[in-house]
DNA sequence: TTCCGATTTGACCAACCGGTCAAATCAACG
DNA sequence: CGTTGATTTGACCGGTTGGTCAAATCGGAA
């Protein structure tokens, strides 16, 4: 499971030398192209390991086990997830603080689609392993901003939608040019998606909110 | 791989009993629960087999392998997922047309949402066996859709918008209540997304495309 | 009942995979 | 150097899994 813990180090303090640093992020990295393009069942110790340039039972002298490598994997991801919901002011101008957040979005897609792809392979095989953060610290900041923007729906400067739905809008819109771009380049005869992207979530988004 | 062959059944002509019928269909079912859940590494045939109230050799029986089964699904899929496309009429009313290709989109994932997540499966680990299909007819029906919605616009029918674009926009918004069930619940605290969903994308899809 | 092809199954196999272990190698420090 | 702890590795293990096979069972026609 990923729960919260203690946020740096275990109790012990382990040392952490650079050396060790750098191989574990190696790993990290690795484990990364993989799970993502296998999903956690797909993914071998043999492909990671060789992926990073190290023997498996070198590997596992880094890590414990495959579980161990995938949840560090999703807990760094959480973080950088959640976090350009955080970066929204509720004391901004609506339009452009959602629109501000969309771009974010769409550029994660850009930058990082392993990131999202490991983020969809979890989802859509039931999230085993991180339902307990979903049911927590997502819904909790959805909670909060859907009452921001119920707010700024009241006063007008927002037009009338469901706040949630409008989460979701975000979510899938933004995450399918990484998570399916394989159809997306089918179609597109492999150009690249994105300038055509933004321009076209920009002008939907705006007409969505716009009051 | 999953390409195009004789429709109905191969030259053979095999006589294909009512119970062999049944029960093919009975794997296929199994197969599909199971794959949906675990993506085609993950399944076993173990469990299609359980599943399917049959023994793993009887199950290898009908199907001669893992792969087989899958990809007799994969076929059937596509049929019933391009299908609605084909269902849009040039000569209808644009934006009607287009809010009826949404609803049966979204129905399709509210009714069946293995077959979704299947598909989802199989694009996110980078649609191996699809790809010839993704480029060939469904990249062929994009683009004459496309012409039709150019059309559309050129006759001030319908708000400008990119036509390639804004069938992504369907299918991931769409799809998503489908695929990140267990994400869209979590954070609806395990209501039932559908009605809302409905009219959200109403909404949306309305804004976005009324001239 | 007898026969014959279709169906079903228990036993089995080889490949793969996550993980262990003891021995080897390395690197830093006195 | 030599020692000591950290790192690396080849060999190996047990469980799982896709698939095979020969034998058993079934079911309908004569």
């Amino acid at each position: 499971m990923i729960g919260k813990s203690a946020s740096g180090q275990g109790a012990k303090a382990a040392p952490q030398t650079r050396i060790q640093r750098a191989k574990r992020e190696a790993i990290l990295e690795a484990g990364l192209t993989v799970f993502s393009e296998a999903g956690f069942r797909g993914a071998t110790l043999d492909r990671i390991a060789s992926e990073a340039g190290l023997s498996k039972p070198n590997l596992l002298y880094y890590y414990p086990s495959k579980e161990a490598i995938y949840e560090a994997l999703l807990r760094g991801l959480l973080e950088t997830w959640l976090d350009p919901l955080q970066a929204i002011d509720p004391k901004g101008e609506p339009v452009e603080e959602l629109l501000g957040y969309v771009r974010r979005k769409l550029q994660m897609s850009r930058d990082f689609p392993r990131q999202s792809r490991l983020f969809a392979n979890e989802i859509v095989q039931g999230a085993p392993r991180i339902i307990p953060v979903l049911e927590g610290e997502l819904r909790g900041m959805v909670d909060r901003l859907s009452t921001v923007i119920e707010g700024w729906i009241a006063e007008g400067r927002l037009a009338p939608v469901d706040p949630r739905h409008l989460m979701f809008s975000v979510w899938s819109l933004t995450q399918h040019y990484a998570d399916f771009d394989v159809q997306v380049r089918a179609v597109l005869n492999n150009d690249d998606p994105y300038p055509g992207a933004e321009t076209h979530l920009e002008l939907l988004f705006r007409r969505l909110l716009t009051p």
